[in-house]
DNA sequence: CCTCGACCATAACACCGATATGGATAGATG
DNA sequence: CATCTATCCATATCGGTGTTATGGTCGAGG
């Protein structure tokens, strides 16, 4: 029959199922992590079967792809709730609290993008996200805060001096309390050693943590 | 028979199999990463069954632990080749180096440490070896070239300060270059933020570096 | 209407960690 | 020396995994 007001759902490449595998392999992971997440557990919860794995993404492996994929979109949600003020430091470290914030609500998330092992070279997923890490501390430069630099050297070293923390917190090799206070640290420290005056990075961290 | 010359190998909790299934589980782990040790296939190598394994040690999970003990002896065993000379800062640099290249020599027993979840709490598991930084850094405060501080606290951020570029790199999140330049300031400018002079620390690093 | 081809449910395969069972053997006991 | 006992581990098995082969269903286009 298929009338015109049918509205049937087309059977070829139905975008719905594969959005509902990323988004109960999301749930999973993010519930009870990477290890939860099975291929014939997630085709039940998904209300298919496992085949449909392979007829979207091909594997387990790729799926897994296309989960980091969302965790970065996430992540980006997150960065791009901070909005910018006049002060560009402070600005920077809400961008260190808002990353900190994400890492700790959803830490399988972020052990599925940033420590767990993937064979095949990272295709560029995520690499936007970073962008606007890097436009923040170019502003940092402009405003005179910073001192002239790639700010895509300084971005890869804000970003290694916050994971580094992170990583050890979600791996329990550092407890809450030592990952605060060394954050709270490194993140008061860094942006001296970028060029800004002790004085006017303490104003900064102020106006952040008023946020 | 069992004449007192055959020494024969005692049979009760024998350590030479405990020995072995270690060390192979450590070089198939090395050389091909943690999915690549299968109970199976270590006890094909190690010349025994995967019985071994839960006699000796209970189960995959157990021996994965002792796994990461021999990892942090390796480690040790780096950190203490790298000697006390008269210059505090500089050992503590060189210290950080050695770190470096314990972690990209064996990459895959760094991620077995650091890196991969661990469901049962790591009962103190290499907290020895941090000993060795703790100490380190208590002499930078005597000698008077850090600020006093709690020196723990200290070594929680120069080891959160090493292990963020590694890890990044590790997860080919970030290249070897892009590591290396980001340990290049990060641990010339974490000397500073601990109290010693900028002057002082580019001498030390020069030192660290000419070893 | 009818064919065609995409989608996927079922079943099977090889592999994993873990366990039950029993045989072999070293050491203790008489 | 004979026997007993407890340990170690080889075999077989179980439930689980990712993956693949097969075939049926059903929408789309001629």
């Amino acid at each position: 029959m298929t009338s015109w007001h049918t509205c049937s759902v087309p059977k070829v490449a139905d975008p719905a199922v594969r959005a509902a595998l990323i988004e109960h392999a999301a749930r999973i992971t993010a519930e009870e992590g990477r290890e939860a997440l099975t291929s014939r557990r997630l085709a039940t919860e998904a209300g298919t079967s496992t085949m449909a794995v392979y007829t979207y993404f091909g594997g387990m492996a790729e799926l897994r792809r296309e989960l980091r994929r969302e965790g970065f979109a996430r992540l980006a949600a997150h960065l791009d709730a901070v909005e910018d003020t006049g002060d560009t430091v402070a600005d920077l470290l809400a961008l260190g609290r808002a990353y900190y914030r994400n890492a700790v609500a959803n830490p399988n998330l972020y052990r599925a993008m940033f420590m767990d092992p993937v064979d095949e070279d990272r295709g560029g997923v995520g690499l936007d996200t970073f962008d606007h890490l890097v436009r923040n501390i170019e502003r940092c430069i402009a405003a005179g805060r910073f001192d002239r630099a790639d700010p895509r050297r300084l971005a890869n070293q804000f970003w290694a001096t916050l994971h580094g923390p992170v990583a050890l917190q979600l791996t329990a090799m550092l407890t809450p309390d030592e990952v605060a206070a060394c954050l709270l640290d490194t993140t008061r420290s860094l942006p001296v050693a970028f060029g800004d005056s002790p004085a006017a990075v303490a104003r900064s961290f102020e106006r952040a943590a008023a946020r």
